[in-house]
DNA sequence: TCTGGGGTCCTAGGACCC
DNA sequence: TCTGGGGTCCTAGGACCC
């Protein structure tokens, strides 16, 4: 193999963080949640256990629950899943600098030229995660002469496993036997659209010459085209090359439909001073802002199916979003008062499931940027302060004044709504 | 009973400037 | 009198990942 890379992806992450830290819920089945509010929600992660029932990440709760009563429900703690994740990484980091972190459970590893037997390697990366993080933590690995097949490579034997593709001869074979959509990169709506095309295996898709899929796909077609013959010349991007972070957001769906404004407005205030204050952690101040809605309207007697390959609902989901580009900040009301301005300019008055908001074209703040201004500059102490307090006592520990009415959001923040792509 | 939440990248078209 | 062509910025929207 001319690159040695390694795939390393947990198993049921969060499931079997929560059996390591409490025996109580080792060998049961059990299911991740986002937090103490069921409704609507769906599962973080699935035990072992309980994916013998037929349990799978993002799983609605309900459907868990009819497939497996016997379901144990726990609520997700992020910050435990980030420790444990830092303590893998440094384990990683041990035989080779080029680690790239892939997501909060997996990451890719390239080895250095000279290094011994990568299968007795990812051996023995195995049993020190047993045993240094604990022995209910186990993982898959995949490895391979790329990225793609080294992660096909791990999807092939879960949980625990350990395979390896060492050629492209191998990785048709491979590719030949599993699904289009298997490989990272083709989804839901990509494989309807080959299939659409009459191509329904890698086999089929092998013999399409690339100016056919450059037509159909732009430069997706090279994608596909090269993935259907197990190339990859993606490199390995070590963490401390990643770039820092594009956009930062937040969304929220609401526990149930409304068209009350004064909510809504509440709820983007949260939404806006969550996101302005990761800005301000992460040194950063942002200029696009993005403000999106999502409506769900019932259809009597219509069975719609959405998104493609997704269960039949009678119920169709619609949306509307805009963005707009303002002075550069990462002050809550500003954002607050883009986002206000286009949720008024789209929304159609029908009530509303889901709001989002999120900010880009980020810049780090210039240190000399010290503002002039007498009311500017008091907004800051205030901001600062603010931060400070909530640093040390939690989110929306203080707040403005303008918050405090609104109890549709709790304090303690859903797990799934911190970062998953993080810098060490 | 009816899909959570956080991201990335790409393309296309229009506005605007020189 | 009314238009060439290149480049950049902005916005919309689609698709994918975990």
């Amino acid at each position: 193999m001319d690159k040695i890379i390694l795939h390393i992806d947990f198993n049921s992450y969060f499931a079997t963080v929560e059996q390591q830290a409490n025996p109580r819920l080792r060998g049961k089945p059990i299911g991740v949640t986002g937090g103490d509010r069921m409704k609507r929600t769906v599962l973080g992660a699935a035990s072992v256990e309980a994916k013998k029932f037929g349990v799978k990440t993002g799983m609605q709760i309900w459907e868990a629950k009819r497939l497996c009563p016997q379901i144990i429900l726990v609520s997700g703690d992020s910050d435990k899943y980030l420790e444990t994740t830092k303590r893998f990484i440094n384990i990683i980091k041990d035989y080779s600098p080029y680690v790239e972190v892939f997501s909060i459970d997996e990451c890719f590893l390239e080895l250095p030229p000279l290094a011994p037997s990568p299968v007795t390697l990812a051996k023995e990366i195995k049993q020190r995660i047993r045993s240094e993080i604990g022995e209910w933590i186990t993982c898959s690995i995949g490895i391979s002469y790329n990225k793609l097949m080294a992660k096909l490579a791990g999807s092939l034997n879960k949980p625990d496993g350990l395979v390896v593709i060492a050629s492209e001869e191998e990785a048709i074979k491979v590719l030949d036997g599993v699904p289009l959509d298997e490989i990272c990169g083709i989804g839901g709506r990509i494989k309807v659209r080959l299939n659409k095309m009459g191509l329904f295996n890698f086999k089929q898709l092998r013999a399409v010459p690339l100016d056919l899929l450059l037509f159909e796909f732009k430069s997706y077609g090279n994608f596909l085209y090269d993935a259907s013959r197990g190339i990859d010349k993606r490199p390995v991007i070590p963490f401390y090359e990643k770039g820092e972070v594009k956009s930062v957001g937040h969304r929220h769906t609401i526990d149930h439909d409304t068209d009350d404004s004064k909510e809504i407005k509440q709820i983007l205030l949260k939404l806006t001073e969550m996101v302005s204050r990761r800005l301000r952690a992460k040194k950063l101040v942002g200029r696009t802002v993005h403000c999106w809605i999502r409506y769900v309207l019932e259809r009597e007697g219509v069975n719609v199916i959405h998104p493609p390959g997704g269960i039949a609902s009678h119920l169709l989901f619609t949306g509307d979003g805009q963005q707009i580009t303002i002075p550069y900040t990462s002050d809550g009301l500003e954002v607050f008062k883009a986002c206000w301005k286009i949720f008024n300019q789209i929304w159609s008055g029908d009530k509303i499931r889901m709001v989002g908001v999120s900010i880009s074209n980020l810049k780090p703040i210039a240190p000399q940027n010290v503002s002039l201004l007498p009311e500017s500059s008091r907004q800051e102490t205030i901001i600062k302060t603010l931060d400070k307090i909530n640093d040390k006592y939690g989110e929306f520990t203080l707040q403005r004044g303008i918050l405090l009415e609104s109890a549709s959001i709790k304090r303690k923040p859903n797990p799934f709504l911190s970062d998953r792509r993080f810098r060490l």
